[in-house]
RNA sequence: GGCCAAGUAGCUCAGUUGGUAGAGCAGCGGACUGAAAAUCCGUGUGUCGGCGGUUCAAUUCCGUCCUUGGCCA
């Protein structure tokens, strides 16, 4: 045992202090950062993705911030591919990879891997888009009945985005997608996990924080930053970056759908929303597998967290 | 000071021809395999502004007081 070289899990709530705990931790050890976070891959969504800012980018190399432009596509396999690969090569370099974030698919996904299912199809989700339009989600739900009864069955007729994905899957490979996840890749990962949970139990502090920061990134200009992306880029609001909190708010702000006082309060609760499926995933992992749990937030937390750390080094 | 309107769930409001009430949003809980900051599911007891009165029964009718808007002084 010990073989394996170590590799430091962060993962939290937004909000929740997550990036300052990681700036005392390059602070104490050899670290290089990953980010695990569906939203920062976006280049030129700085704002409302709240990512590191220069100087802390100065403190310790950051990766998996700004791979993309806002009109492509990320994936939580991707995700995983890249991962491995940054972990390996820090690794070389005699440093310690620190994967922050709180996209917990992305975490899951490079615990435990993934199955092996194709990637998705853009022109068979442009058709299947076009079917569901014509006759509605409850159809291609009963559609997915007669092709994958396992999947549907614990399929919501409403669920549009797994109902797609299924008959996507489906139709790509000629093979429910229920006989296909069985399969899943259990390559295990060449690296000692230590993962740290900030699960804040006071939600109403976080809640301020959020609300604090929600009110900062406007003043920081989100609607002037969301302006200029879409003079940049041919956007669209169905774009995964474009529904990402705070940038489908300003949208529809900049639509003059929403008036700006609706664009704060709806920032604020899809923030919130955010933080709570965040806070779902945690709870649903068993607490044993964290090395760390702080239930307080940053600085308290991060306090706890490095003493913890300490004890293992 | 006078007149009018409104006071019902955290917010915006609906409703009860008198039998103690329900939507949206928020909040809370959950699910989650290539879009995941996504997508979806579940969850509504609140002195129906206070106090009196009428009534078998009042959030609903009557009186009065309070609060908030508006109009007139």
């Amino acid at each position: 045992m010990g073989a394996d070289p170590a590799a430091i899990l962060l993962m939290g709530p937004t909000a929740s202090g997550k990036s300052t705990l990681a700036m005392t931790l390059a602070g104490r050890f050899p670290v290089e950062i990953v980010s695990v976070d569906s939203a920062q891959v976006y280049r030129g969504m700085n704002i409302g993705t709240a990512k590191p800012s220069p100087s802390e980018r100065g403190t310790a190399p950051h990766h998996l911030i700004d791979i993309i432009d806002p009109t492509q596509t990320y994936s939580a396999a991707r995700f995983r591919a890249d991962a491995l690969r940054l972990m390996s090569e820090i690794t070389a370099r005699g440093r310690i990879p620190l994967l922050v974030g709180g996209t917990m698919l992305y975490f899951k996904a490079l615990r435990e891997g993934l199955s092996e299912l194709p990637e998705s199809d853009a022109e068979v989700r442009a058709r299947l888009d076009a079917e569901a339009v014509a006759r509605g989600w409850p159809a291609l739900h009963a559609e997915l009945v007669r092709v994958d009864p396992e999947t549907a069955a614990r399929l919501k007729p409403t669920d549009a985005q797994r109902i797609q994905r299924a008959l996507e899957v489906f139709r790509v490979t000629g093979k429910p997608m229920s006989q296909l996840l069985g399969r899943r890749k259990q390559a295990g990962l060449p690296f000692r996990l230590i993962e740290i949970a900030l699960i804040p139990s006071d939600r109403a502090a976080l809640h301020r924080r959020i609300e604090t920061r929600f009110d900062a990134m406007l003043k920081d200009g989100l609607v002037e930053e969301l302006r200029t992306l879409r003079k940049r880029y041919a956007l669209r609001p169905e774009l995964p970056s474009m529904r990402c909190v705070g940038y489908r708010q300003a949208w529809q702000f900049l639509e003059g759908d929403i008036k700006r006082d609706e664009l704060r309060d709806r920032g604020i609760f899809a923030t919130r929303q955010l933080a709570k499926r965040q806070l779902t995933w945690l709870r649903a992992t068993p607490s044993e597998r964290f090395d760390c749990l702080a239930r307080d937030l940053f600085p308290a937390g991060a306090a706890f967290v490095e003493r913890e750390l300490a004890m293992r080094a």
